[in-house]
DNA sequence: GCATTTATTAATGCATACGCAGTAAATGCA
DNA sequence: TGCATTTACTGCGTATGCATTAATAAATGC
């Protein structure tokens, strides 16, 4: 029987869920200093779990602690997207090599494939949100399907550095209709158990992201996300 | 005037200090349990700044909090240290050929000539301990040169986590001749501004190292370290 | 003798208090 | 007016205490 009880989570879980959501829909600002005391008046709890929370978020790179000026929110730089997108490419491609190279049964990888259909849906009906949401699935379940638990981890992290930055560049890119082609690429060479294809293939994905998004990034002078 | 004074590092941040080295050495043992008041008597401080360095820890994979069973010193198994050598050879290996590609000085590159160089004196003086130690700041040396700080912090974070497999193994393992070779091969490469040879050698030299000591770990059935 | 319930223990999560140190404001002086 | 020094302030680091609750032991029932 699955547990249907859920724990009602410490404060400290929900300081830092309420932390990153504040983050990622810019209620805390980028680049902005924010006391303990005014989080933890926010959060309604005490300093010191909204301390622990803090200290949590920074060792994940979103934030800053510095004492006396606040914790301040990492803003990302076009120099931080090259670094974050680099660490994708190389752990990613890695991920799909090794997912295309476990033997998946067709039900494992259903819901990648089901990634790629609903990207299909919010493209039809230009549902930018959906997209970007069904492709950070898509990134997700592939370092999944690779099983190594320490590149889930960073990718999990670096994805989350950079989910503001690709938030404000989601409607200044052009369509993106070729990343479909490209998740449809990886996932059939998994299914063909061809480890080198799906390394060629999402490489050559997130280099061409990577090139796009930097590109937008210097051309609307987006110096700060 | 480069300043003369340090400041006297905060309880919180010796408590990580402390608590890295005493499980760097065994003190604090694979596997085994501590809880946060134990761990506050023997750092002579309370348990809130300890607190805050177990936070830490545990974001850096390096032990595990287990409300009421105390914080796990986590063991590294071997498929864990396949898991970190997988994230290892690619990240170095990007870096080495970043690296490669930024023109660095030959003052630039003198630091990491000189970790070849103690690795020969080592190695002619049979003492691994300092063998290990020059190995190991060449590839921190490496990963900084590749100026992705990114990089340097997952590699960094990586490192720890098998530290003290390392150590156990140091003298289980063969005469470590031949890293030498492949360190000097890719400092050659980073010299031509090579990416590409740097990139190979260095995967080819990671690669070694993993299957050497994953055989090294089935050998003498080291399950947990 | 074993399973189930109840009681006890104690480690943690959190709130709170306080002193110090770093910053800024204010004052004094040239 | 510009700069140095003093003063005031306030945010943080840490200690401490307590309520909660999980884990263990005890007790009860079958």
């Amino acid at each position: 029987m699955p547990d249907p009880v859920e724990k009602p989570l410490s404060n400290a879980a929900s300081a830092v869920d309420s932390l990153r959501a504040l983050i990622f829909d810019g209620s805390l600002a980028a680049g902005s200093d924010h006391l303990e005391s005014e989080l933890a008046l926010r959060l309604g709890m005490s300093r010191t779990p909204v301390r622990e929370a803090v200290l949590t978020l920074a060792a994940q790179g979103l934030l800053d602690v510095r004492p006396r000026k606040g914790v301040r929110i990492l803003p990302v730089s076009p120099a931080d997207m090259r670094e974050i997108y680099d660490v994708l490419t190389e752990l990613e491609s890695l991920a799909a090599a090794d997912a295309a190279r476990r033997n998946h049964s067709p039900a494992a990888l259903q819901p990648l494939a089901q990634t790629i259909l609903d990207m299909d849906t919010a493209l039809t009906a230009k549902n930018r949100e959906a997209w970007a949401d069904a492709d950070d699935r898509f990134h997700t379940e592939l370092v999944r399907l690779g099983g190594n638990s320490r590149i889930i981890m960073i990718v999990g992290m670096m994805a989350d550095q950079v989910r503001r930055a690709r938030a404000v560049t989601l409607y200044m890119r052009p369509v993106p209709s070729q990343s479909n082609a490209d998740h449809r690429g990886v996932l059939e060479a998994i299914r063909n158990r061809d480890p080198k294809a799906a390394e060629r293939i999402h490489r050559a994905h997130r280099i061409g992201a990577k090139e796009m998004l930097t590109e937008l990034l210097d051309r609307y002078r987006l110096q700060n996300l």
